[in-house]
DNA sequence: ACTGGACGACTGGTATACCAGTTACAAGCA
DNA sequence: TGCTTGTAACTGGTATACCAGTCGTCCAGT
């Protein structure tokens, strides 16, 4: 029972994801531990622990004395971060296609195939849901726990770059969908070699599209923005 | 001046990574806020932030009205820790390979060199300090900060498996500095593949190294301790 | 001797108050 | 007008006190 437990600073933490990443707030001025506190309706000190996990994600810098700025992350970083993200998902994928597709991969797998025959028949968000659930299967697959600690760590801490708009284009999405069976089946052969080569390139692929979209909309937090909440 | 300011939570920090990593203090026990806190002789506020960035990377874990527990890897964790090593590491000294060695790097092969005419002019200690200085100063040299950061992170969470008694046969450390000295050369050569395929073998030693070494003494820990400060 | 439950001494989580830096701004001087 | 300066309203950092869980221990009842 103690399991369901939730402190207030899981609340906060929750509740200031959605203002940054919601578009509820202006990126260039600073937080506040207390404005957030009042606004939130939580304590400071649950506050400040939500933005020290925060800091250490990468997602905000806390300057003593000054404020908490909400961090941006260049096209360079964009570049360097996916480089990082390359090396450590194609080891994955390698030691996966070894062992072959754990039962949760499997399950993902058959469902990526279903959705392939025909993908006109589901929303992007079906697809992209299953597509996300796909890439966490495949690192539980390479059964290393330091390695699936790493990748968590690796997307927490650089959140920001990975940070994509839910939905794409049917089309984009459809593709993507189709990348990512090619890779199931590579894994299901247990053809390590093709296997991170078909990620390598899903991957780069995937840093395209994220540094077109950088392009296009140099504020990447107004995107998703559903500000729901404004004042409590 | 601003820069050099010092909160009492970063010296915290150093004082407790001092204690868990000098074999201070038992890793079987909890760690206690307040206990610290005491022994330490800093506030109970900056010691708790201290615990939770440890707790960020890696090193500790906190269990809510249970106490603080230091993390500990299990010997077959190790060789995919040196996976995961081998998998960011190279990928740096391609990096560095492409770039060119940053002052630091040059700075450091130049020592390497002096040492390598003559190696038993010098101790296993000079040897192996800049050997460290030189791992750290590649890493640099790759110019990526995302890709340092992890490697630091890395270094941290899975530092009882990269632990290696400081000192060795002199005979050994003595090949170890030549692999170095091959390393530096290609790195300086502007050779990505060949100073990554020396790098990737340079670690697959180490871990042979290091798992011989696990066979002979499973209680790594106690190899470094310097139980130096107790109570305060 | 054994079992069950209450009590007390822990644990981390949170609230509140205060501290020391930083910054913006307005009043006063050149 | 333009620059200096001091003050007031911020900022995050820290101390202290108290809260609610957890768990060992010890005693009562079997």
């Amino acid at each position: 029972m103690a399991d369901t437990f939730e402190f207030e600073s899981d609340r906060a933490y929750g509740r200031i994801v959605e203002l940054i990443f919601g578009g509820a707030v202006d990126p260039a001025k600073p937080l506040s531990e207390r404005k957030l506190s009042e606004r939130l309706g939580i304590g400071r000190m649950p506050v400040r622990e939500a933005l020290r996990k925060l800091e250490r994600e990468g997602v905000v810098e806390v300057k003593p004395a000054r404020g908490t700025f909400i961090r941006t992350v260049s096209a360079d970083d964009l570049t360097e971060v996916y480089e990082l993200r390359e090396s450590l998902e194609c080891l994955a994928t390698r030691r996966a296609a070894m062992r072959g597709p754990s039962p949760a991969l499997a399950n993902c797998g058959a469902r990526l195939r279903v959705m392939g025959r025909d993908p006109s028949a589901f929303t992007s968000r079906e697809i992209d849901d299953v597509g996300t659930e796909f890439h966490d299967a495949l690192i539980e697959s390479a059964g290393s726990t330091p390695l699936e600690e790493m990748v968590r760590f690796m997307r927490m801490r650089f959140r920001l770059a990975f940070h994509l708009p839910r939905y794409f284009a049917h089309e984009l999405v459809a593709e993507i969908l189709l990348e990512h069976i090619a890779l199931f089946e590579a894994i299901a052969n247990r053809s390590p070699d093709t296997a991170e080569d078909l990620m390598r390139a899903h991957l780069r692929r995937g840093l395209q599209i994220r540094l077109d979209l950088d392009r296009s909309s140099p504020n990447l937090q107004k995107l998703t923005s559903r500000p729901k909440e404004n004042i409590e």
